[in-house]
DNA sequence: TTTATCACGAATCTGCGGGG
DNA sequence: CCCCGCAGATTCGTGATAAA
């Protein structure tokens, strides 16, 4: 069916939702692309915008509107309906709440009222009110506790070394990490603009707006059409318009992260040094422009040891920029919200194309941070707090804020402390992966009898690292770096299990011949019993029992031999 | 064979805080 | 309270290619 272009497709949420900034509207919208509008909420939508537009043009953006009170205050609302109403953003606002908003959701404070899962409001179009979308309460800034003593002496006007230092003596997230890499945010690009400049970003700005205005107008008519087709074709196709709904509108986002390129390692590494010295660094197409000239550095002429070093580089770039400190709370506070907000489409998108129930709960590790505690759940699984527990979610969040700021803990602690549920998970997808590899639901790793497992099933676990004795993890892991090392391998696919061609198990087994051939002991020989050789008594010879001895002695024997290898 | 990730710098956007 | 500029974040655009 080529009918693609009425739905609103995951390029359509990127764009709409957190593209264009300016509007609240666009901000807010980036989990609702997925929902039908009725023909009311359309009309609410298009006075929304109106409203917003005009709020923007009299006092700037909306943030500027966010309630300036202590973050206790929402919760508060929460708890207790009476707080004062005045926090609250205009009734009108059926998706000002999505869990980039400073602003709490209408439903926010009836989270009391059971909420209607999702699925069964899909049938019922015109019912389908703003109202029984998701609570999805963001707790607003600012934070009651102190500010971070170094956030306003990092400001500006400092050099690296400054701020270097600064962040080190401070409380900050890379203060209480010293030792760990820190991402050197990307300074100095900027360059102050001249009036000419100005009066094009402005003219671009109100360009932008009314672009945006068609975009939304568009959006509203391709979401009619979709509302339309999807009757039309339930009708066609003989199925529930439910049903149809549920299949059009449930997105994926399975994106798997791809494993570096050469090519990639190549860019990144002559970029580096195309850019050397340079005041302004130059676009990419240039920098492929010099690189398609510059034959050395043309994969065919570069030896293995110069690729490897270049992947290496790469790969180590990569990590540091995944997992690297982030230097400001400013910096840290907007990865949090993106991470979060992420978290959040997740578990939104899963619960639609899987049916699953989620929450989560994210707050800040210490009371210098200033990042905003979050939950979210999707559909009605909020209401297990109150239903079930005797709790509000928003009391929850409070709590475990509290729990986590009392118990701080810098990236060392956590680690120290995460040792043994480290090795544990390196065990678990170690034995996962064999599973996985070889389809044998039950099969079990066998550390000490790995050649035999390898022959018998023709897989390979492949990429340990060096240095660490090959065996069970929780034998061979003696300490933090091993188990950490072990694990990364494990999480980046390094260390891995591989199907073995034919012509690499021939290779095995030869090489495992010729190794048992030289007294080495690959293959696990089992101790000869001690009645070996001697007449053993005859068991009792009834039918049943005949039956049942003959099946559980092999059964029993293979047990045995499991444990005795696993340990 | 098709899809979409990912390298980079530039462009663009947002939140914060100083100053009027 | 509002405006403005800074700092730092995200998104865009292009081509190669890993992954599906």
């Amino acid at each position: 069916m080529d009918g693609s272009h009425f739905y609103p497709s995951s390029t359509w949420s990127s764009d709409y939702g957190q593209g264009t900034g300016g509007s609240s509207l666009a901000e807010n919208t980036a989990f609702q692309d997925a929902f039908v509008f009725t023909p009311e909420e359309l009309e609410l939508l298009a006075q929304e915008i109106a409203a917003q537009e005009s709020i923007t043009e009299k006092h700037g953006p909306p943030h500027a509107e966010a309630p300036s009170t202590s973050i206790r205050a929402p919760i508060d609302a929460l708890l207790n309906p009476s707080y004062p109403e005045t926090i609250l953003p205009s009734p009108l606002t059926p998706f000002a709440s999505s869990w980039s908003s400073p602003g709490l959701e209408t439903t926010d404070l009836a989270l009391p009222v059971p909420l209607s899962p999702v699925p069964s409001n899909f049938g019922s179009s015109s019912s389908a009110t703003p109202s029984t979308r998701e609570p999805s309460p963001v707790l607003p800034m600012p934070l009651s506790a102190p500010p971070a003593p170094s956030a306003p002496q990092l400001a500006r006007q400092t050099t690296a070394e400054e701020r270097a230092e600064l962040a080190q003596k401070s409380l900050s997230w890379p203060g209480r990490n010293p030792g760990h890499a820190v991402q050197e945010p990307r300074r100095g690009t900027k360059t102050t603009l001249t009036p000419a400049q100005k009066a094009s970003r402005e003219a671009a700005t109100v360009h932008g707006r009314f672009e945006k205005e068609k975009l939304i107008a568009a959006v509203q008519d391709i979401i009619r059409q979709q509302e339309q087709e999807i009757k039309a074709q339930a009708g066609v196709l003989n199925v529930k318009e439910e049903r149809l709904k549920k299949l059009v509108q449930g997105q994926s986002v399975f994106k798997r992260t791809r494993q570096p390129s050469m090519r990639d390692a190549i860019v990144s590494a002559y970029a580096e040094k195309v850019n050397e010295g340079r005041e302004k660094r130059l676009p990419l197409k240039d920098i492929e422009a010099l690189l398609a000239k510059d034959e050395s550095m043309h994969p065919e002429n570069l030896s293995l040891e110069q690729k490897e070093e270049l992947m290496a580089r790469f790969v180590a770039k990569k990590v540091h920029k995944k997992g690297g400190v982030r230097a400001t709370n400013s910096s840290a506070a907007k990865d949090h919200t993106w991470s979060t907000g992420k978290v959040h489409q997740e578990i939104e998108n899963s619960g639609r194309r899987n049916g699953t129930l989620g929450f989560h709960f994210q707050v800040q590790g210490n009371v210098s941070d200033t990042l905003e505690p979050t939950f979210y759940g999707n559909a009605h699984a909020l209401d297990f707090f109150p239903k079930v527990l005797g709790i509000q979610p928003a009391q929850v969040a409070r709590m475990f804020d509290l729990y986590s700021t009392t118990n701080s803990k810098n990236l060392d602690e956590r680690e120290a402390d995460g040792f043994n549920d480290v090795r544990d998970a390196c065990a678990d997808k170690i034995a996962l992966g064999l599973r996985l590899v070889t389809g044998i639901r039950t099969i079990r790793m066998m550390y000490k009898s790995y050649w035999d497992l390898v022959l018998k099933q023709k897989v390979e676990l492949i990429g340990w690292p060096e240095g660490i004795t090959f065996g069970n993890p929780s034998d061979v892991l003696h300490n933090r770096d091993d188990a950490h090392r072990l694990w990364r391998a494990l999480e980046s696919n390094t260390c891995q299990w591989v199907k073995l061609t034919d012509a690499e198990l021939r290779d095995r087994t030869a090489m495992l011949n010729r190794r048992a051939a030289n007294g080495e002991a690959v293959f696990k020989t089992r101790k000869p019993r001690s009645d070996k050789g001697k007449k053993r008594k005859q068991a009792p010879a009834t039918a049943a029992a005949a039956s049942k001895k003959h099946k559980s002695a092999e059964f029993v024997d293979e047990e045995e031999e499991d444990e005795e290898d696993e340990e």
